[in-house]
DNA sequence: TTGTAAACCTACTAGTAAATAAGTAAATTA
DNA sequence: TAATTTACTTATTTACTAGTAGGTTTACAA
């Protein structure tokens, strides 16, 4: 099941979305690499929007897992896994998944953008809990709205996947490690 | 002059660019409301991507117009300037021109990849000596340093123009609000 | 062993994309 | 005034796009 070809076809949707956008890669860019034919990705996904839907909805089980693992640890590891998850992701020549799904927002049917939604808000809503729960165990400096700062350190840290795409690399590191700084007591 | 086919076409181009991504607009998006036809915009731009490199060219004359414009005013109101601009970005359901290319960065030609980073440059330097300035004459607060500080303003206001097509308007206040706090004194 | 459903493939369609060739009217220059 | 250039249009072309209809294989269940 891990490696079915329904699996396959949405990891690899993944990676085009993220590495190119929404309407810059085809089924053929998904039915060549896999060696199937370009029937068989409608056959699991019968619309490109269909294929939009199935990645939101694995971005939100992943990140579920992700914070239910998370759970035990204390909010200055988890803050700092999330900065080197963007990390990754930056290495990788990709951009995180919200951003990539908000460039292409106007591309994007009604359900796609309420999956994207919900996903969205999740994350916000866990960085707003790892925030005051640091503030609570005193592990943070204070600041001035849990929510804002939350927003803060997502809009920076997904922007610099894509800005360090024009500037350089050197620019992600200093960003991730001043958003760590700016909290950190 | 100012109102050429030309002219029109880059400032549509630029809209659609801006508002749906690159590989998201066609030849047809501009040619229709302009009442010309798909080969006159092939005329003025034999190609997409020489599209794209006058778009990006158009930016880093407003740019620097702009920055002209603003060298008389003290650092605090350049700022605001800079920020009130991106608030009126985020209301015209637009994103940055620069998360737009980043976004569809592997689409675009080497020639304009090369203006799109001059460009960038551009405002990283023009923020990173407002930056310093403000500091000098004791407008700022003390940060780490200033291209870092420069990097996250422009992440974090950039970035809000894309998140807020997920979340909510005030979210995108919230943020811009955030960042005048944290610099000024 | 037969029936059935899942997971494909073959072959195709209709529409759209960027791009081009050739022609034209109007303005500009020699 | 003749020649040339600018700014287009008309009419195609080539290439690709998402999507579909119908056939085939394989596995599993009755």
């Amino acid at each position: 099941m891990a490696n079915s070809t329904r699996e396959k076809i949405i990891q690899l949707g993944d990676d085009l979305l993220r590495r190119q956008g929404f309407n810059a890669f085809s089924y053929a860019d998904i039915s060549k690499p896999l060696q199937i034919k370009n029937a068989a990705i409608h056959y699991h996904f019968p619309s490109k929007q269909d294929l939009a839907f199935a990645i939101a909805q694995w971005h939100k089980d992943i990140f579920d897992r992700f914070s239910q693992k998370m759970a035990t640890k204390e909010p200055k590891d988890r803050l700092k896994t999330f900065l080197n998850f963007y990390h990754s992701i930056h290495l990788s020549e990709k951009v995180d998944i919200i951003s990539a799904f908000a460039t292409d927002w106007y591309s994007l049917g009604p359900n796609v953008q309420t999956e994207v939604q919900e996903f969205t808000e999740l994350v916000i809503e866990w960085l707003t809990e790892l925030i005051q729960e640091g503030l609570d165990l005193g592990q943070f400096q204070k600041i001035q709205n849990t929510r804002t700062t939350a927003l803060r350190v997502l809009s920076s840290i997904f922007a610099s996947t894509q800005l360090v795409r024009i500037t350089s690399d050197q620019d992600f590191t200093r960003v991730k490690n001043s958003i760590l700084e700016e909290l950190l007591n």
